[in-house]
DNA sequence: GGAATAGTGTCTTTTAGACATTATCAA
DNA sequence: TTGATAATGTCTAAAAGACACTATTCC
């Protein structure tokens, strides 16, 4: 496109003071948290990361929460929360990105809590150690649940849920996210895995070799084998590449979108 | 992939009651708010709505900001900010979805905001009134200005805007989301304009041409078309059509990327 | 007719999908 | 050898990119 003149105000023109506006009115003061969705491969299944949380009448698994202390970021906050789990801190090829907020009231009639949900990404070596009851539930188990309406997770966390697994999804197409889901070193069979059972779809060998060796920066042959074990051709060994974003993307099979 | 046996906890394991974990700690209250990047095309530019803030010692360009009252929805205070300065409530052919969520420290030492930043895209029609000094300002000036250093928004608002903007040219490529740009009802080369504009690439007519109207439910003719003007074929109308994700996607040129 | 804008046809290159084949290990 | 897993080759179909061409309007 040919640069057009510039008819909105010109860069000296932006320097200069107009007005005053007066945007502060009423503030509402709320308690923040952060939730962390946290995701991995548990048994070739998709697995979140849950705490049992004990009501009156009842209780639930709930996203692990974290309230944000006074001087603490939110991205700080979120990778307390899951040294406190006991998973080791990142990154160690582990992902953490924030996910969306939702304003909800709080327990109490009349507080609100605002809560910041983030998305964690763990490879499969993960094991939460702490005081809490903490244990990886099957993505697909909730999801077979949630659809008889029997989902033991409250209706706006398990939201939540499901949009962490969708922006998981949806990443592995166009980002190097899958990597970070994968030990260090990987195969490409365990790349491919991990595409799999995120996607829920098999993919052609040959195809996805070809599309992941030919994206710039995805992977780094290391020029070493896995071990030979018994039956089977020892696999070459890769790390992460520098890439982060990949275009153009894997290509995600349609029945599953 | 076939269904691999139910290793994790089973549908009925998960609803027995471990144990009650205490994670409610020392919360800290910190003051909401709403930031809005409203982002429209204007004079074949795209362009973001700021407002001037008088600060000692000069002032700067900001996003619209609202602080959420005692018993509002994060959505209903972004939607009242866009009332409040003026343009025409959503949805009438626009668009608002949340951006991210940062906790940065107020304006008093020891007192914290939380900002929930919001992307808005409206068509062209929209000219902000209001007692506020609101102003279109171009994109592409303020991005020549950032790069010297120069620019005339504070630096975490500019990079909010930076992201709203990487945001909205990502959505372009696989969303209907260039609809909500457009006024309706509007022309093949309308909408041609909307992805060359926020893109900043050329597209080949008949390329662009046959991707949309091969993507079902992305455009709807209405049988119509434009009033004959002095020179030129009029063009057949389009309203947005059903389809809210695209797949495949339109491909952004890579030059731009 | 010319100028201007809208719309079509078609060829080439690239990419994706399917699937057969070869390679390298242990037992 | 067989069984198992990894890696490669190749054909076909679909999509993207380039670009020449036709269509409809006002002057």
């Amino acid at each position: 496109v040919s640069e057009p003149a510039v008819t909105l105000p010109s860069p000296d023109a932006l320097l200069g003071p107009p007005e005053v506006d007066a945007v502060y009115d009423a503030a509402a003061f709320m308690a923040v948290a952060v939730d962390v969705v946290v995701l991995t491969i548990r048994r070739g299944q998709l697995a979140v990361l849950l705490v049992w949380r004990q009501q009156e009448g009842g209780g639930s698994w709930a996203l692990l929460r974290r309230f944000v202390l006074p001087d603490e970021d939110l991205d700080a906050a979120a990778h307390r929360e899951l040294e406190d789990i006991g998973l080791a801190s990142l990154p160690v090829g582990g992902h953490l990105e924030q996910l969306r907020t939702c304003a909800s009231p709080g327990r109490d009639p009349g507080t609100r809590v605002v809560s910041v949900a983030y998305l964690g990404l763990l490879p499969e070596l993960s094991e939460p150690q702490s005081s809490r009851e903490a244990r990886w539930l099957a993505v697909a188990d909730l999801t077979h649940l949630a659809a008889d309406g029997r989902c033991p997770v409250a209706l706006d966390q398990w939201t939540i849920i499901a949009d962490g697994v969708e922006r998981a999804r949806a990443k592995l197409e166009y980002s190097s996210l899958a990597t970070a889901l994968c030990d260090e070193p990987f195969t490409l069979a365990d790349l491919r895995r991990v595409y799999e059972t995120v996607w829920g779809a098999r993919l052609d060998v040959a195809n996805f070799r070809r599309k992941v060796l030919s994206t710039p920066g995805l992977v780094e042959p290391l020029g070493r084998r896995t071990a030979p074990a018994s039956g089977g051709r020892p696999a070459e060994l890769y790390r992460p590449g520098p890439a982060r974003t990949l275009h153009p993307p894997i290509p995600r099979p349609v029945p599953a979108r």
